[in-house]
DNA sequence: CGCATTTGACCGGCGC
DNA sequence: GCGCCGGTCAAATGCG
């Protein structure tokens, strides 16, 4: 497994992205991101993750993850009959690396940062800035793992890759 | 001077 | 209906 960036490399193509500002949500094949979780959660293809590329990951492990290609709420159609396929592509890692900062070479900018009641460290929130983006980003040190680091992505990139 | 980060406010969903 | 909780906004601040 690589980084997103992989994920867009090897997708991104294959599902007929539409350009920039396009309604996706619904546009892209939902069974490509299915294929999407089973490439993510094959053990080998993530052990392989090393982004030797960037400097800040070269003593990270990804030590485990997980996805969700459709979250939200498809069986649930309150009142009237409009089900709305809320599709946010969500991938998970969970990093060995003593800081946070991972960079996976595009461009995030932070918007917020919270405690969350479960772990006493905080979240961090952060967006893709590409204008148009969707991307967004979430970090937060694993609650009994200190050393570990978890980074939910949620989106799919809408252009190019960081230019690395 | 233009940008990102910071940090408290704000907001909406949900459970009680 | 209220308060908690997670997520986002935005003004001020900092930094290049």
């Amino acid at each position: 497994m690589r980084t997103h960036s992989m994920i867009m490399a090897d997708n991104y193509p294959n599902t007929n992205i539409p350009p920039p500002g396009a309604t996706y949500e619904m546009n892209f094949e939902v069974s490509q991101f299915f294929e999407l979780n089973d490439w993510i959660e094959d053990d080998t293809l993530f052990s392989s993750f090393n982004p030797s590329g960037y400097p800040n990951y070269t003593s990270n492990e990804v030590v485990g993850m997980g996805s969700s290609s459709h979250e939200g709420t498809i069986n649930r159609e309150s009142g009237n009959g409009k089900e709305k396929k809320e599709i946010k592509d969500k991938v998970a890692f969970k990093t060995k690396s003593e800081i946070e900062i991972l960079d996976d070479g595009f461009k995030w900018r932070k918007y917020g940062k919270k405690m969350v009641k479960n772990s006493p460290n905080p979240r961090n929130y952060y967006k893709c800035s590409v204008e148009r983006c969707p991307v967004k980003k979430r970090v937060e040190r694993d609650k009994e793992d200190p050393c570990y680091v978890v980074t939910t992505y949620e989106g799919i990139h809408n252009h190019q890759g960081p230019t690395v």
